[in-house]
DNA sequence: GTCTATATACAGATAGAC
DNA sequence: GTCTATCTGTATATAGAC
């Protein structure tokens, strides 16, 4: 059992889940290392500084992205994958309600700060953007493929968006219905089949 | 001429332009004061709190925003007023790229932090989405508009988010002529006539 | 490796001369 | 109404004992 790491990694989490809260700027080191129970001279054995945590934060984000990744290929089929991703990036209403997304929120807030946080943190919305596009050209969209990854990703980061200002987690529910018509009835080649799969 | 306003509205200006650039939090009243050409301290004269400022911002937001929709209602038929809309918001595509929706990343940054100031900024979203609903309402949406409204939003908004995460003004454009395809698609009761009108 | 005490910088806000 | 000087709080970061 690495004992070396339970600190850091509890710094990490709840760096992780502040950051989200409250966003960068407003997050202190101080609240930081409250939540993880560490005293506040001793996070700089971890890290030197906060831009440091703040890289960290963004690669546990990338492994869980590119763990939930992982997750939505197991699904069989380009149409089931597309539609669990966007049953999984709505799930969780009442966090996206108090909190917006983890990861659009982020790339908003460092993307006018500039430097290399944004950089990394703008990787992750590009990677999630990357494989929604593979997925639509599985189902053979062809050239049509970057676009409609566009639209799908435009429409869930600017669900957060809204469900986040407005506060209300029914915003985001009603758009999974949208979504998913809007989905369905897009001029693609899946076959029937894949549709019943996806909707069983 | 009201001189005595005049230090005033250069602050809220400068206020508008640096809140759009680097967010409200990372904008310091040191910022706004070296921007509008005034002493530092002299800005306590206008403005007891940096609060104070902010809601300044926002009401002037609010008054160029109703101002918009007067000019989006300008065109004739809803349709022709939902096109431009989406033409209009997404026309700057330098400024959002680089910076995002001033609205928009506004309501994100303070809704995480509550209080009077995220109300405020929410309530232009709010008035943007009522305004939009109620067009579709006259292209005879019935009581789908609100869900076309949703849609339509969050299509905007979500493009913004990522226009300004990927600086990319090329991302924009590329939306704009998705979201007009999506609007002439809808099964709507829109006259030939005025998607006519719309086009021309 | 850990933690207390503190240095340093800068933000919002105020006092008071003019 | 205007502006300089400054107060006060707090955030990042460091020093150094243990």
């Amino acid at each position: 059992m690495p004992r070396k790491t339970d600190k850091r990694n509890r710094l990490v989490e709840a760096a992780k889940a502040l950051i989200h809260q409250q966003g960068f700027n407003l997050t202190t080191l101080a609240d930081i290392a409250q939540e993880a129970d560490v005293p506040l001279g001793n996070v700089y054995y971890y890290f030197k500084t906060k831009e440091a945590i703040g890289i960290a934060v963004i690669e546990k984000r990338a492994q869980e992205l590119a763990q939930w990744i992982a997750s939505w290929n197991e699904s069989e089929g380009p149409f089931a994958r597309l539609s669990t991703f966007i049953l999984h990036a709505l799930s969780d209403i009442d966090s996206i309600a108090r909190f917006g997304c983890p990861i659009g929120a982020l790339c908003q807030e460092l993307g006018k700060q500039g430097g290399s946080l944004a950089d990394l943190a703008a990787k992750l919305l590009h990677d999630e953007l990357t494989w929604v596009e593979s997925q639509f050209g599985a189902l053979g969209a062809g050239d049509r493929s970057q676009e409609f990854a566009l639209s799908l990703l435009s429409s869930v980061q600017g669900t957060y968006l809204l469900t986040h200002t407005f506060k209300d987690p029914k915003l985001a529910d009603r758009q999974v219905k949208s979504l998913m018509n809007w989905l369905k009835a897009l001029p693609l080649k899946a076959t029937a089949k894949e549709k019943e799969l996806a909707l069983a």
